[in-house]
DNA sequence: GACGGGTGTAAGTATATTATTACACCCGCA
DNA sequence: TGCGGGTGTAATAATATACTTACACCCGTC
């Protein structure tokens, strides 16, 4: 793992509104509206942050139709555990991270 | 530990340039201006990074003086390990932000 | 006293993150 | 057709974080 996934996944994991959301799912997978209902937050900002959880893969969702027909999206908690210590990060800083190159590929 | 305290935690080891910091500081302890030379960035934002970094326990510094006779901040690291599961969070979360915790440090 | 090499911080700027508002659209049902 | 309850996203505002610049001051030495 290099430093910006390491980087990525701490900081998603380092926010009380995610940490709220992360406790939250504990008791089970709840759709995203019911979901910002319980932790006091609008759809919209949930959404953000929903994106970063899986992005760094602590939650999943799933797109799925209730009973009544209309479309619900769960997400539910995936199982995680973290450890970080002096060498989980000497080993991200060793990892080689791609170059970006943004734009200049000229050779002089 | 309460949520903000593990946020905090978290959000100052979540940074790349700390990271960098952590890792070069493995080598042995080093004055602020070496560092500074060594990660490449200016002293100022070095110390910004570095207070965060005391804050949450990862490095230890001390002013003394050089054989020279010249004062030399010494930054050092401290051991840690932090590992987070569902259940750390879930704790955080339910814990009550007016509690305050006294002797921390990061061996749990 | 003018360097060179340190510490320490205030103030301003740039950038990233977080949060709000508003919209388009889908489905079942009275 | 007009709710009520969903999904999904764009545009914008507010705030936090990262970074730069500039300064004051200390100590030895040439």
């Amino acid at each position: 793992m290099n430093v910006e996934q390491l980087s990525a996944t701490l900081a998603a994991v380092a926010s009380p509104q995610r940490m709220l959301i992360l406790a939250e799912l504990q008791g089970g997978r709840v759709h995203v509206s019911e979901l910002a209902r319980r932790v006091g937050m609008s759809r919209a900002l949930l959404y953000m942050h929903l994106a970063k959880l899986e992005a760094s893969g602590f939650v999943t969702t799933s797109l799925e139709l209730s009973p009544e027909g209309t479309a619900l999206k769960h997400v539910a908690l995936a199982p995680f555990s973290i450890t970080v210590t002096i060498d989980t990060i000497a080993d991200a800083v060793a990892t080689a991270t791609v170059n970006k190159q943004k734009g200049e590929n000229h050779e002089f």
